[in-house]
RNA sequence: UGGGGUGUCGCCAAGUUGGUAAGGCACAAGGUUUUGAUCCUUGCAUGCGUUGGUUCGAGUCCAGCCACCCCAGCCA
């Protein structure tokens, strides 16, 4: 698959292989070999459309699609809507851009909780009749108070022991929009001593005068996660419900909901066409959420990050989103190949950016057309080329795939050269340009560094060169040329913005406990807008989001919004290892 | 001091029923190279948080201890 081709499907882990084995497909393996879900694995993506995804959203996103198609089943895309105050359209939008983008299809239409409401709310009336739920009407404070500590019981509300008619009244005018925001609550009645707080008698639905996004002013109140999912896991028939470790205390509540409701009911209400002899309801499992190093992971950072203009949005190209992940020139195929990498396990670990930086220089190195770019300029004058002379050279797109081609680049008597790669004293080692010495052109003549021209300041403006003519393809008789560097016409060459992305914080963990705020740590330099940068003609009618490897300097692609035929604007992706920094430094 | 989890190489992570520690990233050293890139080769845990125990034999079983993570939203 070419970099430049965006038509996204997954097909392999990193290796080329089989995904690579985890707890959670041995569950599913199991499952399927004692026949639980009747060989039917379906599983589902449920995010809150609160915010752009992120590369720990991909994680969840290879996994359960991952999981789904490795055993012919099928992944649901499910928008868990249940706070409208804080979701909205465009996140929808933005999500679902980004599942497609990464190469996935989900199974039908796209879900959403709020599609559920009707169903859930009858669900909620079931329980207060079976005596599993009431209507408390203790404030949120008093309720706080109420619930206990984490290593001391909570106490019963004193609304607990409500008639069921009472219930169900009060229950009826919460939704009948009588009542303000807070006023009362719908609560399951487990147990108010339980060491686990999520069972202490936790709030199943809760007034809420908004407007909600998919349903609009139907609802004056609206059902917590906790009960809204697992029965939405239960009317998709959902056979393992993966989600993250901090989820793990919830499992018993998911479970008791379950349980608690008349399972032939549960039947009619889900998609299932099965018996009911058949229906099993689904099983929770938690995995570690994935974290890199260098950045932040959480919602409400990149939001904070967004809204408080640190960067230019959701789709910045330092943020871990996956539309910023795109827009800095990662393919999906580099992170599927990522995800698949890091692997799935319980133990919360942070990955090392590494690994990513890794997987996008392997895609691309494979897929990415070679070019020539000089970001820093300086003039180079070959003295003893003809003035008015100009000769195309042939050069390969790539140095391994001849299928992609050829590109020509004018050469002529004035050329730019790198600033990074002359030295009036070069360091031992450095194999590059210097007084005297000679230096390949990548794909052109060996030149030699006569004379440095300097400013008034005594800044070096120009090298005065003579170029060996003999040395075109071939490689001088009796002496070793160490260096090769890259280089454009002066004349021909175009004009470019060039965007130099690093990483956006520049401690290893912006969430450590020693440092107060995250946003201290971010890195003043994770942006360096270079101008006038010097790219080879051949780039001229480039594609938007096309990538190319600038020899010697990294994979580059042109930026998807603002790069246009009046101003080409190039976003660095990853740099090329670079063995001799790591050497001079 | 309550409950739930996790601890295998610098990082991630495999380790079926106990039988003698996969792989990837990173790193290091060589080789190839008109990208100090790629590619190739080689190296990289006598030890699996720790202490004991069971066993012919334990990362895998048992007990204790230690460290770290999550939970007291009418957020998800």
């Amino acid at each position: 698959m070419s970099a430049n081709d965006k038509s996204n499907t997954p097909t392999t882990a990193a290796s080329g292989s089989a995904p690579a084995s985890n707890f959670i497909r041995h569950i599913i393996e199991q499952d399927l070999q004692s026949g639980k879900h009747n060989g039917r694995v379906q599983t589902r993506f449920p995010p809150e459309p609160n915010g752009y995804l992120h590369i720990g959203h991909a994680k969840s996103i290879c996994l359960n699609f991952g999981v789904a198609q490795s055993h012919h089943g099928q992944c649901n895309l499910r928008f868990d809507d249940t706070n409208p105050a804080k979701e909205s359209q465009e996140f929808i939008n933005s999500i679902k851009a980004d599942i497609e983008w990464l190469g996935f299809h989900w199974d039908g239409e796209v879900r959403f909780a709020s599609s559920y409401f009707d169903a859930l709310h009858g669900f909620a009336v079931q329980l207060i009749n079976s005596g599993k739920a009431y209507v408390c009407s203790l404030s949120p404070d008093e309720a706080r108070e109420y619930r206990g500590t984490l290593t001391s019981p909570g106490k019963d509300s004193p609304f607990r022991e409500r008639s069921i008619e009472e219930n169900l009244d009060l229950f009826a005018r919460m939704r009948g929009g009588e009542f303000p925001d807070g006023a009362h609550s719908l609560r399951a009645k487990i147990d108010m001593a339980a060491p686990n707080i999520n069972l202490r008698d936790p709030v199943l639905y809760r007034i809420r005068h908004v407007e909600h996004h998919q349903t609009g002013n139907k609802w004056p109140i609206y059902p917590m996660y906790d009960y809204a999912h697992c029965i939405s896991d239960a009317m998709e028939c959902i056979t393992h419900s993966l989600c993250t470790l901090e989820f793990e205390d919830h499992r018993p509540l998911y479970e008791w909901i379950l349980q608690s409701l008349d399972i032939e009911t549960l039947h009619a209400a889900s998609d299932s066409t099965a018996p009911a002899a058949e229906y099993v309801l689904p099983r929770q499992i938690e995995f570690a959420r994935l974290n890199i190093n260098y950045t932040v992971m959480s919602k409400r950072k990149l939001k904070e990050l967004v809204t408080e203009g640190y960067v230019s949005g959701w789709d910045d190209p330092r943020m871990p989103t996956i539309s910023g992940l795109r827009r800095r020139g990662y393919t999906a195929e580099s992170i599927r190949n990522f995800c698949e990498r890091a692997g799935v396990a319980r133990s919360a670990g942070v990955v090392e950016v590494a690994m990513l930086e890794h997987s996008i220089r392997e895609d691309l190195d494979a897929a990415a057309p070679r070019a020539m770019c000089v970001l820093r300029p300086l003039k180079v004058t070959l003295t003893n080329y003809p003035e008015d002379k100009t000769e195309t050279l042939v050069l390969p797109s790539h140095p391994k795939s001849e299928e992609m081609g050829t590109r020509e680049i004018p050469f002529a008597k004035e050329l730019y050269i790198d600033a990074s790669d002359f030295e009036q004293i070069p360091p031992p080692k450095y194999k590059r340009l210097s007084p005297g010495v000679e230096v390949r052109l990548r794909g052109g003549y060996v030149i030699r560094c006569d004379e440095v021209v300097k400013d008034a300041s005594g800044t070096v403006v120009e090298l005065l060169c003579s170029y060996d003519p003999e040395t075109l393809g071939v490689n001088p008789q009796g002496r070793k040329v160490a260096g090769v560097i890259h280089w454009v016409p002066a004349k021909q060459a175009l004009d470019v913005e060039v965007r130099i992305y690093d990483r956006l914080f520049n401690k290893e963990n912006p969430d450590d406990k020693n440092i107060a705020d995250y946003k201290e740590c971010l890195n003043p330099e994770s942006l360096v807008i270079l101008q006038g940068c010097k790219v080879e003609p051949s780039l001229a009618d480039a594609a938007p989001e096309s990538s190319f490897q600038f020899e010697r300097e990294g994979y580059f692609c042109i930026d998807r919004f603002d790069s246009n035929a009046e101003r080409i604007v190039f976003n660095r992706t990853v740099t090329l290892r670079d063995s001799w920094a790591k050497m001079s430094s």
